[in-house]
Formats: structure tokens, C-alpha cells, sequence
DNA sequence: ATTCTGTATGTTGTATACAATATTCTTTAA
DNA sequence: TTAAAGAATATTGTATACAACATACAGAAT
């Protein structure tokens, strides 16, 4: 046997296409919540016909970034004040539990790896652009939750993740949280290395509790 | 404006239906892991046409209880052993994330019902049936569960539960393992009336535990 | 006998057509 | 002017048609 892969993988469906894109639009704010996804409308800009823009749309509700009403069709998902905070909690209890999973499993090279994603953030946090600051918290977040070599949780927290996509960039882009962002990485990646569970639980416990702070009140100023 | 419910709720998509009809027929096991799902023949059999069929397939995919292969159609999931254990590990945690949330959230009514519910199961164990049984078990745990309050947590446990419906329902028919569940229900009850957190996140864990021996030792005897 | 190739068949992917329902706009009546 | 009714339009739900691809089988060449 020859080892001629023949990347023959590259077909992707139509209706996976336009899932990417429209979720990509969803996450960067080009549709913005409450806006309505009509299918015609849609299959006519992206080129297509209605079936894979209805397969796709179907799918962004399963995921949770749009809603449907029978007969009426699909909106951008509107996130209530209560279902971000909801998110938030299990978030919250998820990640406590993967850096305590971290702990126990994270590989010598997944260790290189999340100090050299830690080092990466901080620099980043110096040149000070927020795309790259979001892309490289995801990166370091990202070999933590990898790390526990758990893939259902693995997704349930990409899923969890992606609710709050949209919100957590305009935290990262308040300058002023970002002194305590990188000491918080720096705390948990220590704790992680140290092998110490409960430091690394409440860690990312206050990790996220920051963030939520700091979402809430930009997004409620009053509440 | 007068108060006329006027029920126009009644309409379901053809595709819920199936949707619906598909979960059951895969949850209760008369569609077997690995067995194929073929458009036309279930658009025949249900008397539809096949796209109501293909966008209930796509959402029972979503829902992890399908694989699909592009082009090559869909079959029923196969858990493996490392899948079934991942999910256990999950929900240990986030079942035992609910125990502690409840101690702090049930209200006095769900105090009640928790009692009835697991006086209920015991009875339930009393007269011998495995059905009956399982849903007096549900029932239990859907109580902790709800009084959280917290819906994503909800619907979150609910998907994983159901990836492993059909496993734990042979658990449920082993007569063994019963006293050790009412005694387990019975340390979680007591938990939660006394607001002890630790101790009824321990138990919720435990519960699981002794599932996933059950379970894994059923399907995997020599593993 | 085995492998290759071509053909026939089956299945999914996408487009389109039609039906049922929502929505909007216009007209009419008070 | 406002409210109601009805027609016109838009949109979704379902069915079907056709194309692209996968699979299975038969026959030919080695």
C-alpha cells in the first residue's frame, strides 16, 4: 500500500457552506440579533437555491444562534440579561472543572504549549489589538479544554462559548480589563503546572466571574 | 383585548413529527445503533414526502443520535466506549453542579415534590417494573434539576441524558442494582433538605459513578 | 482465480414547483 | 380619522424532479 492520501476530503455540502457563513456573520455582528434570515433573500445573495440556506438555518437553531417560529421563519437569536447569565454559570462550572481535569492529565508538551500560548497572550495584550487578544485567549483556553482529552465536553463548551462570542469581544476590547486578564492566565496556568486542582478550579471560576461582570454591565449599564 | 387562548398552538411542522417519531424509535431501541436511515424508504413508511424525513435527520444529528456520512447517508450513532464515558464524566459533574444548586434555589413546593417523587420511586421498586421504574427515576431527577432555574443547564443535561437512554434503561431492568439506588436518592433527598452542598453534590456524583460501572460492565463485560 | 472496467441501480444533494399560511396594503364603512 | 375587511403579496412548508455521486454486479482481460 502506497501512502497516496489523495486528499479526496475536500467536498464540503452546500448547506455546510452557507452554515459557515452565515454563522460567521452571526459572531462578527454583520447580522445582528433580532434580524430576520429570510430564505429566498439569502439563497439569492449567497447564489444558491433555498434548500441548503433552510438546511443551514435549521442547523444555527439547533446550535442555539437563531430562532424560529413555525410558519414565520428564523431570527438572529436575541440573548435575555437571564439566558447570558444562565450561560455563564454552566460556563462558569465547566471550565473549573476542565482546569481541575487539566491538572491531572495535560501532557509535558500541552504544558509548552499553554506557556507559550500564555506568553503569546500577554503579548498581544501589549501590541494591543483586539483581534489578535481574542485570538490568542482563545488559543491558550483552547489546549486547556483540549487537554482533558474529553470530547463531548470539549463541545459542549465550544457551544457555550459560541452564546457569548458576540459580547465577550467587546469586553476584550475594554483596555482597562486587561491588566487583570493576563494575571488571571498567569494564575492558572501556574496553578495547572503545580498540579494544584482547587487553586485551578477557583482560578477559572474567577475568571469567568470577571467576565460576566464586565458583560453585564456594558450590555445592562443599569442593571 | 379579551383573554381568548384561542388554541393556535396546535400545529406542528411535519418535521417535528418525525423528528419526534425518529427519537422515540431510536431511544426505545427499535432503531438499533448502526442500522441505516434512508430517505425514501422512511418518507414511505411515514406516508411523507423526503424532505420533512431529511431535515428530521439533520436534527437528530445535531442532537447526537445520528452520524452522518456526506453523500453516504445517515445511520443510527454508535456509542463507544470512550463516547459513553466521556458523557458520564460530563454529567457527573453538572449533575453534581445542579445538587448544589438546588440546596441553595429549591423552593418549599419542590421540596414537596422531591419527597413525593421519591417515595414514589421507591414504591416504583416495590411493584418490580423496569418502566415504571425509569420514570418515576426521571421524574426524580428532573426535579433537582428544574428547581435551578437554570434553562441552558437544563437542556444541557437533558441532550446528555439522552445519549445514554438507552444504555441506562438496561441498568434499570438489573434488580441488583435497585436497593443501592433508592438508598442513593434517599442521601440526596436528605441532602438537599438540609442545604448541605457537599454532601449532595458527593451523592449526585456517586450516583453516577455507580451508573457508569453498571452500564459499562453491561456493555463492555470484559473491559 | 483475480483484478479491472463498465454498466446498472440506488441514494443523496440541490433546484424548483406548488400549496398553505402570514403579512401588508388598500379600500370601505362608521 | 380610525377601524375593519378583503385582496394582493411575500414567505414558509412540503413535494417532486433532476443531477451528482456511490455502490453492486457482471463480464473481460490478465
Amino acid at each position: 500500500m502506497t501512502e497516496l492520501s489523495l486528499n479526496m476530503d475536500e467536498y464540503l455540502p452546500l448547506r455546510d457552506v452557507v452554515f459557515h457563513t452565515l454563522r460567521r456573520a452571526i459572531l462578527t455582528g454583520q447580522l445582528k440579533p433580532g434580524e430576520r434570515l429570510m430564505e429566498i433573500h439569502l439563497a439569492q445573495k449567497l447564489g444558491v437555491s433555498r434548500t441548503p440556506v433552510r438546511e443551514a438555518i435549521h442547523k444555527l437553531e439547533l446550535e442555539g444562534l437563531v430562532t424560529m417560529m413555525p410558519r414565520r421563519g428564523a431570527q438572529v437569536a436575541q440573548i435575555s440579561e437571564k439566558g447570558l447569565k444562565d450561560v455563564l454559570e454552566v460556563r462558569r462550572a465547566l471550565d473549573a472543572f476542565c482546569a481541575e481535569l487539566a491538572c491531572e492529565r495535560i501532557t509535558p508538551k500541552e504544558e509548552e504549549e499553554l506557556k507559550k500560548a500564555c506568553k503569546e497572550f500577554e503579548e498581544a495584550v501589549k501590541i494591543g489589538d483586539p483581534t489578535l487578544i481574542a485570538t490568542k485567549d482563545v488559543a491558550f483556553h483552547d489546549i486547556i479544554i483540549n487537554s482533558t482529552g474529553n470530547e463531548r465536553l470539549i463541545s459542549t463548551i465550544n457551544n457555550l462559548a459560541e452564546q457569548i462570542y458576540r459580547y465577550r469581544f467587546e469586553y476584550i476590547k475594554d483596555a482597562s480589563q486587561r491588566p487583570r486578564l493576563m494575571e488571571e492566565h498567569r494564575t492558572l496556568l501556574d496553578a495547572i503546572l503545580n498540579k494544584d486542582l482547587a487553586r485551578a478550579g477557583k482560578a477559572a471560576r474567577i475568571h469567568i466571574d470577571n467576565q460576566e461582570i464586565s458583560i453585564l454591565s456594558q450590555i445592562y449599564p443599569e442593571g
